[in-house]
RNA sequence: CGCGGGGUGGAGCAGUCUGGUAGCUCGUCGGGCUCAUAACCCGAAGGUCGGAGGUUCAAAUCCUCCCUCCGCAACCA
């Protein structure tokens, strides 16, 4: 800790339920670049990440893998910790939920909670199957069975606590409204507002009975605390928070910078903000929510076989390109589509083409002309005097657009520099001076401008490439530190002359690009291929013969025939069509989600069989008096409503 | 009318808040150079800025309506 103004800055804590991909790797180097460029700047920097490791998904993962829980993730946890040493990632601090210190924290903060009653049992109500012992939302079923196991799943109640999140909500509004600046990008904000503040906040499950992997709530043990308190805890709970050695806390806290994807901007401006205003503790000053690398034009999934596999690019193509192509091909709140072909043209184009060029023809003139000594400057012309000034105002701009986590225009600016370079070589044509001796001067100082460009160019692009720079600085003979500092990349001539320089290999070697998009096209098939069985684990045919019943059980179905009268989309819903089917003398309205499946006109007329003694329920409205029985296959591809085999008049039995 | 974000030369994007001759990167074509990683530099072709209407001396930019794509939410008795 020092006198320096502080920065503390986290990504999110990640899910090791599978290795991770890309999009993580872009959220960390997103972070680990902006920690690097405050510490450059004079910050004392304090950068958290770390993994999000309990909850039913990896109790699952584990028990599929014959492991316990703590031996699956940190199987997987070795493996991310390995992925950021490769990607550079230089965090300060890796917070396991699954970590003494962490859990300690949570149950002290849940204790708290609950003492000045912002905290309550209630009860929980869901869809539970029994032997899976697991609660499942409206979402997560599967034609209303059990997604894991097929099997049918009934409404239950357990006891749970809930945090009251409805008694801050105004005041959150109100925060909200005073700091226009807490949710980036700006757009988010209105999301927030507009989607959850403002029609009203639910109060908030916080712990559950049936699930076991998990951080026990200590004055009632049988109570599992549920993933909000237990994950968002971690930005505090890593400082020491509530301990007797709190030092980080008192002296990080509030976070700078909260770095988040979009999909989790809700819990980060939502529910964080209350537990701590509950808690009395300051909020973290921004949450930024950034975009998604997307492919084909859509999310990166196991099932689609195209997730993309950071550890391979970077074997491939070093980590200084794979960052520096995350940072410079989207602006970084809006999501982008990731490409091979885009990744290896940047490459080429950027780093290989623009800098390492410059930077080796640079180099390979000081050596051929002057025998590896970097020449003393003579006089600057017109045309030299306004390549430096680009070169020395350039810092200014480039701060401003890191400060607002612009890192893409940042670098487009860098690199308008190191276009201004190359234009400046054909224009100085040092060849031809090389061919007069009385031009030797002239050269010297075209030369010499050069290597002090590229030094400058080095030392912005650390936060991004932090290889790269040393390297570059090697070549051109940089050895002191304070011409590595950001402070030198405000005046221009720091860099001494009669510094030796050592032409090295390319910086970024030239890739072929038909080749390689012809070979990670090949993997990327075999990527999917792999994909494709595992994402069926229950594969077509395989049938599972279930509990059996009595005929008691079956006779308190009413099957009956029913004839569509009419049947329409419901407006505004993806996947229900309602019915108004006649059965016998009586009519009935009817909802079912299978509007993916049929046009509602193709429809009118059939005779389709419907189970009439069923609970009816609202759904968007409308009330709905039975249910139509369906036929579909495992993974929902296919679905067939059941129909009679030739006429019999609705409102038949059947039995 | 649930919320939000897009639709700009072949591709990917910036510009839209704060109206004023449409810009960048890649690609294509032509030229130059030879210090350099077949790299670099210059030039050209190519867009009625999703559509319609309106405000204005002037609209990619402001207003209205519509089409379309993508997220989120809702939704599967």
């Amino acid at each position: 800790m020092s006198d320096k103004p502080k920065y503390y800055i986290t990504t999110p804590i990640y899910y090791p339920s599978d290795n991770l991909h890309i999009g993580h790797s872009y959220c960390s180097t997103a972070a680990d670049t902006m920690a690097r460029f405050k510490r450059l700047t004079g910050h004392d920097v304090y950068f958290l990440t770390g993994t999000d490791e309990h909850g039913q998904k990896i109790e699952r993962k584990a028990k599929d893998a014959g492991v316990t829980p703590q031996a699956y993730v940190d199987k997987i946890v070795a493996g991310i910790k390995d992925l950021w040493k490769l990607m550079d990632i230089d965090y300060s601090d890796f917070i396991r939920t699954t970590d003494e210190r962490h859990m300690k924290g949570v149950q002290k903060i849940f204790k708290q909670l609950y003492d000045q009653d912002d905290i309550y049992l209630g009860q929980y109500e869901g869809w539970y199957c029994t032997p899976c012992e697991a609660f499942w939302t409206e979402l997560q079923l599967k034609d209303g069975c059990c997604p894991d196991c097929g099997r049918p799943v009934e409404r239950m109640r357990e006891d749970a606590y809930f945090f009251r999140l409805s008694k801050y909500q105004d005041w959150l509004i109100q925060y909200i409204e005073d700091h226009p600046d807490f949710i980036q990008p700006n757009s988010r904000t209105a999301e927030m507002l507009n989607n959850f503040l403002r029609p009203g906040l639910q109060d908030l499950c916080v712990s559950r009975t049936s699930i076991k992997w998990g951080i026990p709530v200590d004055f009632m043990p049988n109570h599992t605390v549920y993933v909000w308190i237990d994950a968002l805890s971690n930005y505090i709970t890593a400082l020491g928070y509530g301990t007797d050695h709190d030092e980080l806390y008192q002296h990080y806290w509030p976070a700078d910078l909260h770095l988040v994807g979009k999909e989790i901007v809700r819990f980060h401006t939502i529910i964080w903000p209350i537990m701590l205003h509950a808690l009395g503790l300051p909020l973290p000053k921004q949450v930024f929510g950034h975009g998604w690398l997307v492919i084909d034009g859509g999310k990166m999934s196991k099932s689609k076989g195209n997730v993309v596999d950071p550890i391979r690019l970077c074997e491939r193509y070093s980590s200084d390109a794979v960052r520096y192509f995350l940072m410079r091909e989207m602006p970084f709140g809006s999501d982008g589509e990731f490409t091979n072909e885009a990744l290896v043209k940047r490459i080429n184009s950027d780093l290989a083409n623009d800098l390492g060029n410059l930077v080796s023809r640079s180099v390979a003139m000081v050596e051929k002309y002057f025998g590896g000594a970097v020449p003393a400057p003579d006089a600057y012309t017109d045309l030299d005097n306004e390549l430096i000034h680009e070169a020395e105002g350039l810092w200014e701009a480039v701060e401003a657009d890191m400060n607002a986590l612009n890192f893409s225009q940042a670098l487009t600016r860098i690199w308008h520099l190191i276009g201004s370079c190359n234009r400046y070589i054909d224009q100085t044509t040092p060849w031809i001076l090389a061919k007069n001796e009385a031009d030797k001067p002239r050269l010297g100082t075209v030369l010499y401008v050069l290597c002090e460009c590229a030094r400058i160019v080095a030392v912005m692009i650390s936060p991004v490439m932090p290889r790269t720079p040393e390297r570059i600085f090697e070549q051109i003979g940089v050895t002191q530190p304070e011409s590595k500092a950001w402070e030198s990349t405000k005046k221009f001539g720091l860099l001494k002359p009669e510094s030796r320089v050592h032409k090295g290999d390319a910086l970024f070697p030239r890739i072929d690009v038909e080749k390689e998009l012809e070979l990670l096209e090949k993997e990327r098939e075999a990527a999917k291929a792999a994909a494709a069985p595992a994402a069926e684990e229950k594969p077509e045919g395989v049938f599972t013969q279930r509990d059996l019943i009595a005929y008691d059980d079956f006779e308190k179905l009413q099957l009956v025939v029913a004839k569509v009268l009419a049947c329409e989309k419901v407006p505004k819903a993806d996947k229900l069509l309602q019915f108004r089917l006649k059965v016998g003398n009586t009519e009935r309205t009817v909802l079912s989600g299978i509007a993916k499946y049929y046009a509602p006109e193709t429809l009118i007329g059939k005779k389709v069989v419907l189970l009439s003694n069923l609970a009816p329920r609202k759904i968007r409205g409308i009330e709905s008096c039975g249910m139509l029985l369906c036929a579909a296959t495992a993974d929902d591809t296919q679905l067939k409503l059941l129909t009679v085999d030739g006429d019999i008049p609705d409102g038949s039995a059947i039995s």
